[in-house]
DNA sequence: ACCTGAACACCGTTCAAGT
DNA sequence: ACCTGAACACCGTTCAAGT
């Protein structure tokens, strides 16, 4: 079960405190998730994670701050322009969230002010501004392709995980067959996504130069 | 407080149950609420939302519905074309979702798969075919939309209750003043869901008729 | 048949008591 | 000074006991 081992057994710092409970949540839920199972987890009291965090939402922020971390941001191709950039880090976004389905809400629900996440930030808003994009429509070019990744992100991980979540589209055969079941044939749950960002990228690139978005 | 008064004093059917769930989360939050308190808030027993809901997740369902109604979707511009009807019902879904900046994880969370919502998707997909779109690219605009404004509206309203999550903002004359601070002075927060969604939309209109997006 | 609330199995968090 | 776990104030949900 747990192969994981801590760096020495009683060196719980936060970062190893925020893997564990992003594994504890991977496997049994958000829903399910408690602190002091966190704290039987570390194979430590179920106190131990308060002497590290101040409380629960700290410590999901911790976790958020881990994903973040996960998304290696110092790859990105940053020399490439701005267009390559926003679309890789968006897919990258996606693909790190989709492989924390129980975490994506956590993730969606708070800001990263982390240090790293500012740095990023101000990094991207420096390739749109050599692009020749004024700072603030940067700024709002980056907040609505990231945006439009988190919706997409907590869709398909609400999808993912609601098996319970019966289904009603009604059978080809059935006489309520409509137009949105034969739209939903066609296309696969997250083919959207990708099409969705070259579109907002195209009109992003029509716009350069104007003001449109100034107001 | 309470100047709601039920229909009658013991008619309390599912949409009334959920209207006043959805008042108290507006006034307490997400995290606040309980089943408990709303049977308190209904003037019952504690346990009288169980006799018309399942459990906490059904109740959810059912608040998500009762928002989803709230849009009025049947006033949308149906006769102007895709476009438009969008870009109304885009702007429709993030003010009403701001409205009640508490439930918006809530209904983010999860699929609304009312009668209502299946009859706007379906009629949303006609007027997407109508103007040009294969059924599939049409469901693709409307899902990519869509996923755009709840990851708007989510970071939206988590920055309007996060009153506690402080601003590492560093100020205009703070060394590390930098792009980021820059463009954040040039830009309000909401200001780029118009923008966004307009990029988007350009970018869709572009495309019809090709087939980028069938994969 | 419907209503009520006690009871069960949990929570997050605090803090007195130990070492 | 650090660690521990009992205790407090809650939860969601079930179900025996009433009407």
């Amino acid at each position: 079960m747990a192969d994981r081992t801590p760096p020495t057994r009683t060196v719980l710092n936060r970062e190893y405190i925020a893997t564990v409970a992003l594994d504890l949540i991977d496997r049994i839920g958000l829903a399910k998730f408690s602190m002091r199972k966190l704290g039987a987890e570390l194979g430590a009291d179920p106190m131990a994670a308060y002497r590290h965090y101040a409380d629960q939402e700290d410590l999901y922020d911790g976790i958020a701050e881990l994903l973040f971390d996960r998304l290696d941001t110092d790859s990105l191709p940053w020399a490439k322009g701005w267009r390559q950039v926003s679309a890789t880090y968006c897919e990258r976004l996606r693909d790190t969230l989709l492989e924390h389905p129980h975490a994506v809400t956590l993730f969606a629900s708070r800001p990263v002010r982390s240090p790293a996440a500012i740095a990023t930030g101000n990094r991207m808003i420096e390739t749109l501004t050599a692009d020749g994009f004024p700072p603030a429509d940067a700024l709002r070019i980056s907040r609505s392709l990231r945006e439009f990744t988190i919706g997409h992100a907590l869709t398909m991980a609400v999808l993912t995980l609601g098996t319970e979540h019966r289904s009603r589209k009604p059978a080809p055969t059935d006489p309520a067959y409509n137009l949105l079941a034969e739209a939903a044939d066609g296309a696969t749950p997250g083919d959207h996504f990708h099409p969705g960002l070259q579109a907002m990228l195209d009109g992003f690139s029509a716009d350069r130069g104007r003001t449109r978005g100034r107001r």
